[in-house]
DNA sequence: TAGTGGTCTAGACCACACT
DNA sequence: GTGTGGTCTAGACCACTAG
């Protein structure tokens, strides 16, 4: 099976995967320790810890914490459709925040905590808002949470000036039928969207909000909305990358 | 900037990315080796090491092979439209191949080889393509080049009886006009797509196939398409997860 | 308190690709 | 040849956490 000169820390590392594929070890169980795992196949503590970062990286175990120890992960990938040909224009007018609605649908129980401030644009907002640089815009940060664990972060930017044409957005509670929603009743109806994809390494801060290792990378969507060919808003979406899978719906 | 307690290897890591940041390593240039940098910096080799595997992971240097060193990459973000509201229908029926004529049209020069042949649809295929697992599928393997770089893979499977409809399919050549066209002369026009894109590490195959090192991961973009509600092609395109941005233009 | 993962060192051997 | 990155060893110290 495997490669004549295969590296040696591939021999643990397999053995561990085969362990957790077969079910011997299911998710939340503990994994053996490095030094356990040095002696069972008589290399050192480097090597095992090695095929274990392997894992890691994979998205098989946990990192592990000091006396905590790695644990198998809850292989739960998350299906989310970021677009859907038929129900997109019910979803932004139904009432209901798009979010709540894909997940609980899905049997999760999701949550989300609201900050709101005003920033300076960077540059890579500037230019899909199409304001200036270092312009002021309105940021709402989400958090959000799946069965109580961390899931995603979304932060969505408007203009100014469509803040002064819907207010309730500099109000950091949430908006029970949804900002698009909102805005749609003030004559800024979304009619179409672009979405960016890129999968990167997180910045430590990233990582830190997220509750995830440096060495596992993130997916960051960023989606921005148009009326009238106008940029009226603009959400960023960081998703651990390896619990995600992302699907678009498009008529052809 | 740094955190009090930040890793040793932190340190030779910062200086080599400010120093391709700044411009003073320009792409192409060559990386201070190992041991260069380990004595620099006054630290192992090992740290050193680790040091310059956190900027291959983050996709600013090459992996290097022995005598040839590392490079700083060229840091070309390939902008790939993987829906577009308007052009779509006229991309199918223009009689160029979506690839060709998008990435000709960014002033990049493409190529690809085809091969072709018949194997038993895995679980995941058949489930998409709704036929029994194990059944035969036809498939259509291309190797994609940009600038004379391998740029991805796309593998397209067709279900049999499509094949039947359409037997130029079959035929290693390439079709001019683009696959998806020849069908929708056939009566088999791709009504609407579903894309679900996954980010996860390489098989070594996969890395291998790709000229990428196993720290790197891809994205894997799986398109099936559908004729009145039935599925008629797959296509699974495996890009370098850091090197593309994906993007999707939807109305909403 | 004891054991864990995270980090680091100072060596070493190897395959490989340039010269 | 000669230097490179890839791999491996046998130690070591540390911060942290579970019991």
């Amino acid at each position: 099976m495997a490669p004549r000169n295969a590296p040696l820390y591939t021999q643990p590392a397999d053995w561990v995967r085969e362990q957790i594929r077969s079910g011997e070890l299911p998710p939340g169980s503990e994994v053996p320790t490095e030094r356990d795992l040095a002696d069972q196949f008589g290399v050192s503590r480097a090597t095992a810890a090695r095929a274990l970062d392997l894992l890691v990286t994979e998205g098989l175990i946990s990192p592990g914490q000091s006396r905590a120890g790695r644990q198998v992960r809850h292989a739960e990938l998350l299906a989310i459709y970021a677009s859907r040909s038929e129900s997109m224009d019910h979803r932004t007018t139904a009432g209901v925040d798009a979010w709540v609605s894909d997940t609980t649908s899905a049997g999760r129980s999701p949550g989300q905590t609201i900050e709101i401030s005003v920033v300076h644009a960077p540059d890579w907002i500037a230019e899909w808002l199409e304001v200036e640089p270092m312009a002021s815009v309105a940021v709402r940060r989400r958090l959000r949470t799946l069965d109580g664990q961390i899931s995603n972060t979304a932060d969505t930017y408007y203009p100014m000036w469509v803040t002064t044409e819907v207010p309730e957005i500099l109000d950091p509670s949430d908006i029970p039928q949804g900002a698009l929603a909102l805005m749609a009743e003030r004559g800024l109806r979304t009619e179409s969207y672009v979405d960016a994809l890129r999968w990167r390494t997180p910045t430590p801060e990233e990582a830190r909000t997220l509750e995830i290792s440096q060495g596992v990378s993130i997916l960051a969507q960023v989606r921005t909305g148009y009326t009238d060919s106008k940029p009226i808003h603009l959400t960023r979406t960081l998703w651990p990358g390896d619990t995600i899978e992302l699907r678009y719906e498009v008529p052809a």
